[in-house]
DNA sequence: CTACTTGCAAAGCCTTTGCAAACTA
DNA sequence: TAGTTTGCAAAGGCTTTGCAAGTAG
């Protein structure tokens, strides 16, 4: 998983204080866990975040993980992205952005800096009459390395 | 699940004939698997497609649903659209395209008359030199009969 | 002290697989 | 007849849940 430094501690911060403000309770494994969301950017699975948490705390279990996920999906921190074998979260950018999943290497890129999605939403209200809350835009294809 | 009567037989004859081009044994399953496939608008799961065969077929089991959706996807001819609880399948539109889920009827419809997707692979190879291969482009919100 | 969180194990779900029997071509 | 498809049951993989023990506030 790629570091991010820049915004790592802010981002951090905003985690905790949204399980504050929840009246959550703190723990040492809810700590690592929002380090570790708040500083990966290359959209973890359970497994990941469970096998990198076990490191530091042998005792964690994969259910602890899904329950904070679950906490976390609930405030809006969390995105969930719903790929054919599992699930992979972003702990960074929890709004709906499109991603690009290279099927060679297996990364997942975050494509947000794509246009043409801004409009999307208006368009849908205008030419379904439906109104859109969320999306999941995965694009499957080979990365500028694979190629 | 919707009925598209228009064309329907069309669909049906080259779904067959994939089945046939590829050497596969053409069974009274099969037939009314490709036949579903065809009429079906609705996106079904894999379950809806085994709940409805079962009415005619009270001995067909869900593992034939599924090697039989294997076949065809590998033919390109059903598109699999992945979602948080189950899959869906489209056999009637096998290719890349937008979908909107209402969440509150729970009715897929496609968004395949949308501006703006059409030069999402040109600027993700121009932006990112990524090559799109597939997509997966799903919107939740509520459709216009429940708003 | 009280209530939330944890770990463990079991269960749930959807999907896949192994294998002998049935069937298509 | 030969090889594919089927049904059944079991297994697989990811996720959720129940519950007693542990812990934050």
């Amino acid at each position: 998983m790629i570091i991010n430094k820049r915004n790592h501690q802010e981002r951090f911060e905003t985690l905790l204080q949204k399980l504050r403000a929840r009246g959550s309770r703190i723990t040492s494994h809810r700590l690592a866990m929002l380090d570790l969301l708040a500083v990966s950017e290359g959209h973890p699975s359970a497994a990941q975040i469970f096998n990198t948490l076990r490191l530091q705390f042998p005792t964690i279990s994969l259910a602890t993980v899904y329950k904070t996920l679950a906490v976390l999906k609930e405030e809006g921190e969390v995105l969930e992205i719903n790929l054919p074998l599992e699930a992979r979260y972003d702990g960074n950018k929890p709004y709906s952005h499109p991603h690009l999943i290279c099927t060679s290497c297996g990364n997942i890129i975050d494509g947000d800096e794509l246009s043409g999605f801004s409009n999307a939403s208006k368009e849908i209200l205008g030419h379904y009459g439906f109104e859109v809350a969320q999306s999941q835009i995965v694009f499957y294809g080979k990365c500028k390395d694979c190629r």
